[in-house]
DNA sequence: CAGTTATTGTGAATCAAATCACATAAACTA
DNA sequence: TAGTTTATGTGATTTGATTCACAATAACTG
């Protein structure tokens, strides 16, 4: 079970909600292939690996295997994530109609700035020292990094005391972890898009 | 030379700049690995696939090798970008410091909303329609979608027509390219956190 | 109900990426 | 200068992910 395949796994569930949507009770290998963009022997492959079974013929039920999909991805409540950082990206993250539907809710946004701070929000904006309250109250375990480079470790820091398990990270650093299970994954918009004129600049 | 291999040279390049900067004027393969996280046999392994020799005993030196990164990497004259969508991504990728650094230039932000127009900012907030005299003038081959995932397509359209190359997309849909030739490289902030999340979930 | 068809589930085969391992050569050493 | 050390460059190997291929079987067909 590689992060690829974890992230098909998810693609496969939205899908899945799409075509029921759509009226669709039944659903094939192929069809799911073609809705991620992968082939219908990477769809099996993946729910054979992880003990996901269809009907010989038949196909799959699309009821029944989003509530499979729902219970192993943990998808069956809601996940509170805090996001650290009222920038751009922290609003972004606190705007983002999105994931509602797959059950994440971002519960609050820390910041250092006392300007920022606004406890009346919807998503309220809260100063760092409440941060160990606030995700034990709200059973949090994940969060977002959205802060400048230079304050990205001491938010890790900080984020790892009040007791998060894993962060998605937006700083362009290579973080230090508490441990190595702690869980951190990113996203580098900036080698992202270097990638990109990287290769438009190729094709010729 | 997958986009892996390439992401990999930019970080190098990255790392490069920050030694030249700490003083040093060599540099082996393990220091690289070290600053990126990869083993030195990947970096030296990278290095010969793409044409980039060093001096048996006695590594790389720093300035040569940012000289012929920069060549290679396309690092030696600015890129200018556009970004499609004055929402929070958007003011994001204006706002970013770090593309200084990296030779990328915003050169401009598009939006339908004319609301959101505002021709004097550093960075400027400019219509759709004037995208293509814009693009051209400036010399833009690559871009940013940066809109909810509904305007997400018709923006894509609209930038191909403006003579757009390549984009880095936000929106968490499939898009149709114009050909095969046309480059688009996906940012899914939802499911890195879902990623996230199931590997927390996971720990226990 | 026997025969045909369609689709799954999975072990085997292929393909791609990362690592290993070592011959090579430059730079020191005495 | 001969010998030793150190790091590169790269072919070979390993590891990991994807695709193939087909036996198993459930659902249709007449």
């Amino acid at each position: 079970m590689n992060k690829n395949s974890i992230t098909r796994l998810y693609q496969y569930r939205k899908s899945l909600y799409r075509l029921k949507q759509m009226g669709f009770v039944k659903v094939f290998s192929d069809n799911l292939a073609d809705a991620v963009n992968v082939t219908a022997a990477q769809v099996r492959h993946d729910f054979s690996v992880f003990g996901l079974m269809g009907n010989k013929r038949g196909g799959y039920s699309v009821v029944e295997l989003i509530e499979k999909l729902d219970k192993k991805l943990g998808k069956d409540r809601q996940q509170n994530v805090i996001v650290v950082g009222a920038g751009n990206i922290g609003k972004a993250m606190m705007n983002y109609k999105g994931f509602e539907a797959e059950m994440i809710k971002v519960a609050a946004l820390f910041d250092n700035d006392p300007a920022k701070i606004a406890r009346d929000l919807p998503i309220p904006i809260l100063p760092m020292p409440e941060m160990k309250d606030f995700i034990q109250k709200h059973k949090v375990e994940a969060g977002v990094i959205a802060v400048p480079d230079v304050a990205a470790q001491q938010a890790l820091d900080e984020m790892v005391k009040a007791g998060i398990k894993g962060v998605l990270n937006f700083a362009p650093i290579r973080l230090t972890p508490p441990n190595e299970d702690f869980v951190i994954n990113h996203v580098n918009v900036g080698l992202e898009l270097e990638a990109v004129i990287y290769l438009v600049h190729s094709l010729k």
